[in-house]
RNA sequence: GCUCACAUAGCUCAGGCGGUAGAGCACUUCCUUGGUAAGGAAGAGGUCAUCGGUUCAAAUCCGAUUGUGAGCACCA
C-alpha cells in the first residue's frame, strides 16, 4: 500500500527494494523482541535503507544498535518465509484489533474509508505479522547478512504531524551487498569532510557566538571577502539585466506587515516588536511598535510607491542584498543553512501582466549565468504551487483561486517553453503565488530550497501600488519576487560544500600565499605580494621561518589556490613557481606573466587557473 | 517546538566506576636557513558549559538550564 510518507521512494518494485521493505520487518521484529510492548507505526523503503517507525515502552539509543543488528541477524539466518494474506474489510480490522496496533488501525480505517479499500493485505514472516502491501523477499536468507547497518535514531511525528504522538524512527542503511554498503557509507563519510559547518571553521569563515545569539552568524574576514566577491558578480549580473539597487532599512512599523498580510498569520516567524513611545507634535505620547523586517518585499513597494509611476518605466527592477530576520525555530537553526538573521540576495521586478514571461525569462537566463560561472550542476528545479485542498488553506493562501490558477499556468508555460526539468510540488507556493524554486542538495542528502523566483499577485494590490497605464487608467503592477544567489548564509554553505572548501580563484579569501625556500628570500617574496596586491589582489607572505615543507603544508591546509614557491632561482631570473591547489606539477615562469595570467584568471572568474 | 545523543585547553580528542586533569595541532620564545604536506627545544594555556542536589569530598553521580548535532515538524 502506499505509505504517503515523506523519505519513501517511488522506485519500481525491484530487488534491492524488497531487500529494504522486507529488513524493515525484521528490524521491527528484533525491536519487538527487545521492547515487549512496542507499536507500530510506518516502515518504507527510502533512499539508501529503510526506517521503521515505534512508539516504544523504554528508549532505544545508540547503545542498542548492536544487539539489535545481532537479533536481526539471528532472524535473517532462520529463514524465515514471506506469506502474503490479503483479508476483507472487516476481517482485517478485527486482526488490527487483535495485534493490539492502534496507528496501524487508524491507517486501515483510513484507507479503507478515504480510498475505498475493500480488502487489506497482510505480511507475515515468523512470529512478526504487519499490515503491508508488500512486496517482499521471499525467505529471509534471501537477504544478506552483512549489507545492511543501523544508522541512527530519531523522533518523527506520527503521520508526519507535529500534533501527533512523537515516535522513535530508526533508519537503517541496506544495500545488495557488502561492497555496495561499505562504498556507500565511506562515500557518505568523505561527504561529511565538505560538511560547511566543519569546514567554515576550519577555514576561518564564520563563527557562532553564544553572546551574539543563535542564528546569528559573525562573517570572519575569509568569509566576507566571499560573500563581497558574490556580491560584485550579482551587482555586475543585476547591471547588466537593467536592475537599479536600492538601499532600506532593517525594520519597520509592525502595521505595514498587517497591510501586507505577513501578520498575524507569520507573528511566530518574526521577532517580536519593538515598542517605543514617541510624542507628537500635540505632546501626546504614542505607542509605536516596529518589527526586525522578516523580508524586504514591502521596503521595496513602498519605494515603488514613492511616486506616481507610468507603464514607460515597467519593468521596473529594485535589487538589494538586503538583511532580513527571522525568529527560525530553535530546532531548525545550524550553521549557515538555516539562521535567524541573514542577508538576501532581493530584487523586485514590477510589471505589467504581458511583462511576466518575459521578465521571468530574464531571470532564468540570469539564474543560468550565474550558476554556470560559479560551475553548479546538482540543482533541480520545482514549481510550487499551492494547495487548494489544505485545510489549513484560507490561512495558508490568499483566497483567489482564478489567480492561482492562471499565475501557475504562466510558470509552468516558461518552464516547458524553456524546456526546463521540474518537479511539481503542491503546497509548497508562498501565501502570495506560485514559485519555481531552486532546490540543491546538503552534503547528507538533505534538499534544501536555495533560490527562488515568485510571482506576487496579491501584496501589490494591498499596498495599494499602482501604475498608470497607455489607457490613461490606474492598473496594479504584478511584482516578481527573485534571489538567485539566495542568502549569503545559505549560498555560502553550499558553495563551501560544493567546492569542498577549495574555491576558485577569483572567489577564495586568499588568492596567492608566497612562500620562500628561506627567509634570505623574504624581502623579494615582500616585492611580489607587494605588486599583487597593488593590483587588488589578494597576496599574502607565508610564514617566514618553517621549513618549507611545512609552509605548503599549510598553505595546502588553507586550501589556498595559488602557492607561489621563490628562491635562489626564480629570485636571479625574476620568476616565480606556481603550485596549484591539489595538483603536484609545478610551473615556473616570470612573475609577469604570472601576474598576467593571475588577472587573467580572475577577471574571467574561471574556475582553475588560466595557464 | 518535539525525540534522542552530546558538552573536558583556541582546534581535534583522550581520561575520569567520586579524591580538583592529559596528548597532538595551533600560540609565545629560542635554536635551525631548510627546494616541495609537520626540523628541534622550552613555555604559556582549562575551577572539565552553567546553576542546584547528593557526599567528608563532584570535573566524574542525580536534576534543571543553556548550547550543539541528527532526525521530525516548520521553512514568506
Amino acid at each position: 500500500m502506499p505509505f504517503e510518507h515523506s523519505g519513501e521512494i517511488d522506485a519500481a518494485r525491484d530487488e534491492l527494494y524488497r531487500i529494504r521493505h522486507s529488513l524493515a520487518h525484521v528490524l521491527a521484529q528484533a525491536v519487538l523482541e527487545m521492547r515487549e510492548g512496542a507499536t507500530l507505526g510506518f516502515g518504507p523503503p527510502i533512499q539508501d535503507g529503510f526506517y521503521y517507525d515505534f512508539v516504544l515502552p523504554e528508549p532505544i539509543t545508540e547503545a542498542d544498535f548492536p544487539e539489535l543488528e545481532r537479533r536481526m541477524r539471528r532472524i535473517l539466518k532462520k529463514g524465515q518465509r514471506f506469506y502474503q494474506e490479503e483479508l476483507p474489510k472487516a476481517e482485517a480490522l478485527a486482526r488490527i484489533d487483535e495485534m493490539g496496533e492502534p496507528y496501524k488501525r487508524e491507517y486501515a480505517q483510513e484507507l479503507c474509508e478515504k480510498n475505498g479499500l475493500e480488502s487489506l493485505s497482510f505480511y507475515r514472516n515468523g512470529p512478526f505479522l504487519d499490515m503491508c502491501e508488500g512486496p517482499h523477499v521471499d525467505t529471509s536468507k534471501d537477504i544478506p547478512r552483512d549489507a545492511f547497518k543501523i544508522r541512527s535514531v530519531a523522533g518523527a511525528y506520527w503521520r508526519g504531524d507535529s500534533r501527533n504522538t512523537m515516535m522513535t524512527r530508526i533508519y537503517a542503511w541496506a544495500f545488495e551487498d557488502k561492497t555496495a554498503l561499505d562504498a556507500y557509507v565511506e562515500a557518505y563519510e568523505l561527504a561529511l569532510e565538505r560538511d560547511h559547518k566543519k569546514l567554515g571553521k576550519e577555514l576561518d569563515i564564520f563563527t557562532i557566538d553564544n553572546e551574539i545569539g543563535r542564528g546569528l552568524p559573525l562573517w570572519l574576514p575569509n568569509g566576507t571577502v566571499i560573500r563581497d566577491e558574490l556580491e560584485k558578480l550579482a551587482r555586475e549580473l543585476e547591471f547588466a539585466d537593467g536592475y537599479q539597487r536600492v538601499a532600506t532599512p532593517h525594520i519597520a512599523k509592525q502595521d505595514l506587515f498587517y497591510r501586507t498580510g505577513h501578520l498575524p498569520y507569520y507573528a511566530d516567524d518574526m521577532y517580536p516588536p519593538i515598542e517605543v513611545l514617541e510624542q507628537t507634535e500635540h505632546g501626546d505620547v504614542v505607542k509605536e511598535a516596529y518589527v526586525l523586517k522578516p523580508m524586504n518585499c514591502p521596503h521595496h513597494h513602498k519605494i515603488f510607491a514613492s511616486s506616481l509611476r507610468s507603464y514607460r518605466e515597467l519593468p521596473l527592477r529594485l535589487a538589494e542584498y538586503g538583511h532580513v530576520y527571522r525568529f527560525e525555530d530553535s530546532g531548525a537553526v545550524g550553521g549557515l543553512l538555516r539562521v535567524r538573521g541573514m542577508c538576501m540576495n532581493d530584487a523586485h521586478i514590477y510589471c505589467t501582466e504581458e511583462q511576466i514571461a518575459d521578465e521571468f525569462r530574464n531571470v532564468i537566463s540570469l539564474y543560468d549565468r550565474a550558476y554556470s560561472i560559479l560551475g553548479l550542476k546538482e540543482y533541480f528545479l520545482r514549481l510550487s504551487c499551492w494547495d487548494p485542498e489544505d485545510p489549513q488553506g484560507k490561512n495558508k493562501y490568499v483566497d483567489e483561486p482564478e489567480a492561482w490558477e492562471s499565475s501557475q499556468v504562466i510558470l509552468r508555460n516558461i518552464l516547458n517553453e524553456l524546456n526546463l526539468d521540474y518537479v511539481e510540488a503542491k503546497g509548497e507556493a508562498a501565501f502570495y503565488g506560485p514559485k519555481i524554486d531552486v532546490q540543491f542538495p546538503t552534503v547528507t542528502g538533505r534538499e534544501e530550497s536555495v533560490s527562488t523566483v515568485q510571482l506576487d499577485f496579491a501584496i501589490p494590490k494591498r499596498l495599494d501600488l499602482k501604475y498608470i497605464g497607455p489607457d490613461g487608467d490606474e492598473h496594479v503592477p504584478y511584482c516578481i519576487h527573485r534571489a538567485p544567489f539566495s542568502t549569503h548564509e545559505r549560498f555560502v554553505a553550499y558553495l563551501i560544500e560544493h567546492f569542498g572548501g577549495a574555491f576558485p580563484t577569483w572567489l577564495a579569501p586568499v588568492q596567492v600565499q608566497v612562500l620562500t625556500v628561506s627567509e634570505q628570500f623574504d624581502a623579494y617574496a615582500q616585492g611580489i605580494v607587494n605588486e599583487l596586491r597593488a593590483d587588488f589582489v589578494r597576496a599574502e607572505l607565508g610564514s617566514t621561518s618553517d621549513t618549507v615543507s611545512k609552509k605548503i603544508r599549510e598553505g595546502t591546509t588553507r586550501k589556498i589556490p595559488n602557492l607561489l614557491i621563490v628562491g635562489e632561482r626564480e629570485v636571479e631570473a625574476k620568476e616565480v613557481t606556481l603550485r596549484r591547489y591539489g595538483i603536484r606539477e609545478q610551473t615556473t615562469m616570470p612573475f609577469a606573466a604570472f601576474k598576467e595570467k593571475l588577472r587573467a584568471t580572475i577577471n574571467t572568474r574561471a574556475l582553475e587557473f588560466v595557464l
